[in-house]
DNA sequence: GCCAACGTTGGC
DNA sequence: GCCAACGTTGGC
């Protein structure tokens, strides 16, 4: 059975449409140690990722991506022009572990971050959660189900 | 632009 | 190991 997600990014950084263009990307520059255990320690390939926009006007739920390859090294890691470079990832011994994510749908509803906060179904989702930032986030396969649906247009 | 939350850093 | 200072995230 494949486990679910919600994954942020800055949609000025990298939207859901750079996917959609992209077809595949490497899920760079996660420089938080729970977000990053996430990818290295519990993802595996096929799992669901809600692509979520952050810093958006509202932010929300753009559409949905699946997890493509694990265990990769973050190489904006080594690069010193990168805005993410962090000289302690050791190339032997990289710091910073990524994954390879696929565009899987977009949906035709936006959905915002009122919206999910509105639904009583969807009580507990982390992205809810008052004061949380961790941009890699586990959701369980119910709210996962539900939010598509809400993306697909349909009440539940 | 503001500010609450919270992770990280570094002095001790 | 504690904890204050600082920086970042991210909603509003």
């Amino acid at each position: 059975m494949p486990r679910y997600w919600l994954m942020k990014s800055e949609p000025e950084v990298y939207s859901l449409d750079d996917l959609v263009r992209d077809r595949r990307t490497g899920w760079e520059g996660v420089r938080n140690y729970q977000a990053r255990n996430y990818m290295r320690d519990e993802m595996a390939v096929g799992d669901g990722v809600l692509f979520y926009h952050s810093g958006a006007v509202p932010p929300g739920v753009a559409g949905l991506a699946r997890v493509l390859r694990v265990g990769l090294a973050d190489p904006t890691a080594f690069d010193p022009k990168s805005p993410y470079y962090d000289p302690r990832s050791d190339p032997a011994a990289p710091r910073w572990i990524m994954v390879e994510v696929g565009f899987v749908e977009k949906f035709p509803r936006f959905v915002s971050l009122p919206e999910l906060r509105a639904r009583p179904e969807l009580a507990g989702l982390a992205v809810l959660a008052r004061g949380q930032r961790i941009s890699v986030q586990p959701v369980e396969t119910e709210h996962y189900r539900r939010i598509c649906a809400l993306g697909r247009g349909r009440d539940r």
